[in-house]
DNA sequence: AATCAATTTGAAAATCATTTTCATTTTGGA
DNA sequence: TCCAAAATGAAAATGATTTTCAAATTGATT
């Protein structure tokens, strides 16, 4: 919603500090290790600039299964057909970009007249490291 | 977490109206149609006793886009082929058991190595309906 | 069919992530 | 430098959900 219109200190801290994460991140724990770095960054401020990053694709946004908000940034895979997996064991989330979600929306489009946004697919399972540790 | 232990009317009330839902429901929802109904039954209760259902596997619990919580009644149709797809216009949520989503999750096993979960799938896009109102 | 401990209920208060408000500060173009 | 647009942040508001606790209900036991 809101635009990146100025280029402010705040947002190249906020922007700079994201990309650091190697997981996934909450709003919470992204203010603690602003707050530790002594960058004084009011909280809404942060849930503001996340929201642009979001808006602008830089980060993508998900909720755990107890209803926070985590948030992971994306490099540049710009393109429409990227979608994502995430496993619900390590929390680690997969890219992939593969013609089975264009398949998808086009059935989905002729069987069940709905037209699916595929920009913002996000599956959850179990990857292939994880299945190894489980037992079913 | 909590228990069944005792068969209370408020429960009988709360577990026939879940029934209804031909989609899913928000605990707003269901209080309001518990009020409309003049059944007075405290917004704690009703949350306690989705809980218990949940726990049950009587209801199905997921989160939307927006954060909300909908709930689901499954009666034991509880084959995994069901998938939601929700308009982010008019916000329904269509319930759909169609075999495309067991071909997805088979291609998704078998080149990208990971077990989705088939149980909560979400998609949002535009229905038929709200399709005729947007201007593309 | 009365007693009673365990359980359930619900009104009110608390929680907690997120959003809004608005006065102040910063930004960048003129 | 000037100034309007945009950004900031402290405080308050929001809204779904949870907790608290006193009162009511349940169902097993006399």
């Amino acid at each position: 919603m809101a635009r990146d219109s100025y280029n402010t200190k705040t947002r190249e801290i906020i922007k700079e500090e994201v990309k650091l994460f190697s997981d996934g991140f909450t709003i919470k724990e992204l203010k603690s290790i602003l707050d530790n770095k002594n960058q004084k960054i009011g909280l809404t401020t942060i849930y503001r600039t996340i929201d642009i990053l979001e808006y602008e694709g830089i980060v993508k946004k998900f909720f755990d299964e107890k209803n926070i908000a985590h948030y992971k940034y994306v490099n540049d895979c710009s393109n429409d057909r990227h979608f994502y997996l995430k496993c619900s064991r390590c929390e680690k989330i997969y890219h992939v970009d593969c013609s089975c979600i264009d398949e998808l929306s086009s059935h989905i489009m002729q069987q069940h007249k709905f037209m699916i946004d595929t920009r913002n697919i996000i599956l959850t399972g179990i990857c292939d490291n994880c299945r190894t540790f489980i037992k079913f």
